[in-house]
DNA sequence: AATGGGTGCAACCGCGATCTT
DNA sequence: GAAGATCGCGGTTGCACCCAT
């Protein structure tokens, strides 16, 4: 394995993310531990991967937890401990990091309260059901959804496969929102993206086809990088990110042009002469 | 205004699982 | 099948921010 002379830790900043949401927008992962290199971060590719599944990537919800949400959190870590991926899964748009952090310092500490209280509770004949039902959190508690409600998990993927091939998005169309969920809020919906997915502090736009096999990110508005199509004038902008860690390294940018078979090796575009556009075949 | 404790969250670390050669 | 590379997960840490004193 290759490793950076210098690699950076710490916060992100703007500037690091932008590098990496636009590399990925273009690119797509193929190898978290090279592409650093290729965007031009001084990032170990742990921490590029980190940044971008807990932050990036589109279709974060980000800010307080719903009352739903909360309850389902606190059932299915009954249910399953500590498994926060799993827990993720059917939490629609929240990161495991986020889930085990609103975990870790609020729910935790209501539970076991909670838990201390109900102890206590069975202690004390003279408690009345009014004085519980009084408490929000704990009638809230009551309506906790089972796994019968939920579906099963959709065959969605990452269309980034780790092995740099393309994986194919595959939705369960079929499933019908009204027929299966007891509670509309309550269905978990696959990860697709859509247009306003991403977050908002950043200074590019990128949307995604509903059908959730096709990218396309937007830079400037006119910046399009669809479906992995991107014109061939505003493709050598982009290049730049690649150029960047490539120069430093003294290698000839020319040696990984889009014809160069090292190019293809990585990158694998085509360029359509008939529409004007770079295709990455892999996105 | 200074300071110390509490809190929330982004990011790091270690390790097991999985993939590739 | 073995070894190395890579990925993904869960536990933990570090730091910025808030608030009470």
């Amino acid at each position: 394995m290759v490793r950076q002379p210098y690699q950076k830790k710490g916060t992100w900043t703007p500037d690091e993310d932008q590098k990496l949401v636009a590399y990925i927008a273009r690119y797509g992962i193929w190898n978290w531990n090279e592409m650093p290199r290729f965007a031009g971060l001084q990032r170990s590719g742990k921490s590029c991967r980190l940044r971008w599944m807990n932050y990036l990537r589109p279709n974060i919800k980000r800010g307080n937890f719903t009352r739903e949400e909360e309850e389902t959190i606190i059932h299915l870590q009954k249910k399953l401990g500590n498994r926060w991926s799993a827990i993720a899964a059917r939490l629609p748009h929240r990161t495991d990091n986020d889930i085990k952090n609103f975990w870790n310092t609020r729910l935790k500490k209501r539970v076991i309260l909670q838990n201390n209280n109900s102890a206590s509770a069975t202690t004390e004949t003279s408690s009345s059901v009014e004085e519980n039902s009084s408490d929000a959190d704990s009638s809230a508690l009551l309506n906790i959804p089972t796994t019968a409600d939920f579906p099963e998990p959709f065959a969605y993927s990452n269309p980034f496969s780790p092995s740099g091939c393309h994986q194919t998005v595959e939705v369960d169309n079929s499933y019908s929102m009204e027929e299966n969920s007891p509670d509309a809020d309550s269905l978990i919906l696959p990860n697709i993206p859509t247009m306003a997915d991403f977050p908002e502090p950043l200074t590019y736009g990128t949307a995604f086809s509903s059908s959730g096999c096709h990218q396309t990110a937007e830079i400037d508005e006119n910046y399009i990088m669809g479906e992995t199509f991107v014109s061939s004038e505003n493709y050598w902008e982009i290049l730049s990110f690649v150029e960047q860690p490539l120069m430093a390294e003294g290698l000839d940018c020319e040696a990984v042009s889009p014809n160069s078979q090292l190019w293809h090796s990585h990158h694998e575009l085509c360029y359509d002469p008939a529409d004007d556009f770079w295709v990455n075949p892999l996105i």
